[in-house]
DNA sequence: CTTTTATTGTAGCGAATGCTACATAATCCC
DNA sequence: GGGATTATGTAGCATTCGCTACAATAAAAG
């Protein structure tokens, strides 16, 4: 009775595997169905549509792009929230992060064009991230979300291709 | 020879407001050239191929992205940065700009995916929007890149439905 | 062992995709 | 006016899309 399929993780996480290095939104049943050794009909079997496939893929993207986070930075307060900034825009700048990257201004440019699925997922993403940096932060609580927003804004310049600008902003930030 | 065709801005235009309305990486030809008034047959005729009326239009939308900026908020230097966030960022969320921060994030998705047309086109936009800012910020041109960032950072946490973190980041930045 | 029930493969449908071949109409050049 | 060039319509092709019908197998239940 609506027990849940054994290794439907399983599966979820070869798809997000497939959609991480291919891209979300641009993402069809027939290759993903190939990326997870399957079909696309087993696809549709299991999650009965692509849109329900896509929000159940989405939950589990939004929690494996939450986890980790403790591991890859500890819960250090930093000496100050220039140093914060600096540190979490080197994370998100590392290669192993670029994937998650992509995926999350997919889920962003899925979430203005009103896919309620995206905005789902992409809020419970910010909300993760915000707590992330709060217990990071050395002025406390109400200032992380000022962090974030401007975290979220260098990805945005690094997407575009303007990384000095992202720069400039992180350094004005320090005096 | 090679004599650009005399209508071209007016069908990019009629271009343009399709993608404004209907998204810019979901559109495809047959809808497009319905918009424009023409067929699928004749698009491919005047720009080739789909990529290159992509690379076209956003050309097109990049200055029709930046123009009329000056129109819309005249270039008075505000009081306090804070001041000068709030208000533009009381633009963007203005029902007339709502379409084109979907684009927006369209062309930041197809940067992420390493579409050069997009990134370039976003690049451009981030430029004039830079320029556009610097000449209204009080305290000189170094601190109108950490304005903008923030700004796009806003726009993010709009799109997911954090609005509310971005009016906390707002509040933050006025201390 | 037999009868359900859950799982999977094969094949394909109808629609949409980008694009092209071919023919026709309009326009320009001389 | 006639030949060449430019513009446009009509059909269609090959591919991919999400999804389904049908049948076969595997597993569970009695």
């Amino acid at each position: 009775m609506a027990r849940p399929k054994p290794d439907k993780s399983t599966l979820l996480a070869a798809l997000a595997g497939h959609v991480l290095e291919h891209g979300l939104n641009t993402a069809s049943l027939r290759p993903m169905a190939a990326a997870a050794g399957t079909s696309d009909r087993m696809l549709i079997y299991h999650f009965g549509t692509k849109d329900a496939l896509i929000a159940e893929l989405l939950e589990f993207l939004a929690i494996q792009m939450s986890a980790g986070l403790e591991a890859v930075l500890p819960p250090v307060t930093f000496e100050s929230e220039a140093e914060l900034v600096a540190r979490v825009v080197e994370l998100m700048r590392s290669e192993p992060f670029q994937p998650y990257i992509r995926v999350w201004l997919d889920i962003v440019s899925g979430s203005g064009q009103g896919l309620a699925a995206h905005r789902t997922a992409g809020g419970k993403i910010i909300d993760v991230y915000l707590e992330w940096i709060a217990v990071r932060h050395p002025e406390g609580r109400a200032r992380a979300a000022f962090v974030l927003t401007l975290i979220e804004g260098i990805l945005v310049m690094d997407a575009v291709g303007r990384s000095e600008t992202a720069d400039a902003a992180i350094k004005a930030l320090g005096k």
